[in-house]
DNA sequence: GCGAAAATGTGAAAAAAGGCACAACAGAAC
DNA sequence: GTTCTGTTGTGCCTTTTTTCACATTTTCGC
């Protein structure tokens, strides 16, 4: 029904109505949204329409009841617990990004093989790959972050099924092949930069 | 006519044919491409097609070959150079993110406005933000990497564009709005987590 | 109240993307 | 040389996604 792009458009709404909602706005149509997210205006109230949200016909949406809504479909009501694999060079961004903690995201702990990044009073914690499962299963955690090699990528998926997690966050550069039982999104940075390098050139060889 | 996503494709089948090119493999089929990247054999040759890459009707594509042009497509025959704006948390780990080495990625300077975090002998070096249109322009560089707060980034955007910047990297959370000669690429790392979330809610509750 | 103005909500059209299926072709086997 | 096998390249059909356009509803001014 709702694909990635519908449900990532319905996060750059719901930015958007938080910036409106620090600005003390009441009311917002639906191209303001759309600008917001570069999108149409016809494209957010499907969006809208998707999910049942719906608005005033002349006074177009409240910022507060509408970001409710959203936050809502966005699991955003409740803290929602990650747990990191890989603490290198990216992993360890991730565990001390301070843009999580606003959102709602908290990464609980993280994990490595290598004895020389643990650190199992740091906030947060750092421990050896074996206590992942007990870890997981004591805290019930269901969600994880991995930030590993490409060729310990696919194992350390296979540990994390075992563990229970019912969603990956994978930047290893590598596909990875899951179960219907869990949810495995890729982000790769070197991909992403090609993809710009590509319509860069594009774009200066006459469109 | 090529599309974002047909691109990010072509990137998994070039690192796909790398992998398979360090095994000493001559020849690939489309259905091994495509169990690769996770698509359909008609979709990887629909996609060569529209390339005007060629194989042979029965021996499938040469490796080496298909290597090349693909990477003559996604811009891999030179060292492509970037500037990082922002040395926080994403932007230090991306500085020396050791994966873009590998793949022809180079990042030449930092910049910052916080004194704190120049370090002009660095690896890569950390300037002044004041220093970035001179060097930008001195190194002849034309894409950039923006890891900056959100209500800085569109002003830095700015910066970049009358710099010379013809492509953008973007991870701050906001939707940048760019002339038509610059292209702006983001990743929101919130956005993609609140996206696997959806989806493992939606994956829970029956389908 | 009533008419005008301004947004929404949505069915229907258009556009884009993806998959199927098969003719065409290359190479292997004999 | 001939046949047979296996894979590509692509026209066409299906599905998905986006946009258009307008009837409908709400509010505002008078």
């Amino acid at each position: 029904m709702a694909n990635r792009s519908c449900i990532i458009r319905l996060s750059r709404y719901k930015n958007a109505l938080n910036r409106l909602r620090t600005l003390n706005f009441v009311r917002v149509f639906s191209d303001n949204l759309a600008d917001a997210a570069g999108v149409t205006a016809a494209q957010v109230r499907k969006d809208f329409s998707l999910f049942g949200i719906t608005g005033n016909r002349r006074g177009g949406y409240k910022v507060a009841d509408l970001a409710d809504q959203l936050n809502k479909i966005l699991g955003k009501e409740q803290l929602q617990e990650f747990v990191l694999i890989g603490v290198g060079n990216i992993g360890r961004a991730l565990l001390h990004y301070p843009g999580f903690e606003r959102s709602g995201i908290n990464i609980t702990a993280g994990f490595d093989i290598d004895p020389a990044k643990y650190a199992p009073e740091g906030k947060p914690p750092v421990l050896p790959l074996e206590r992942l499962a007990e870890f997981v299963k004591h805290h019930s955690i269901t969600l994880a972050i991995m930030a590993v090699p490409d060729y310990a990528a696919q194992q350390v998926l296979g540990l994390l099924l075992s563990a229970g997690i019912k969603g990956v966050m994978n930047f290893a550069p590598i596909c990875l092949k899951a179960p219907s039982g869990c949810i495995v999104n890729s982000i790769n940075l070197e991909t992403e930069l090609e993809n710009l390098i590509y319509f860069v050139n594009a774009n200066e060889n006459g469109n």
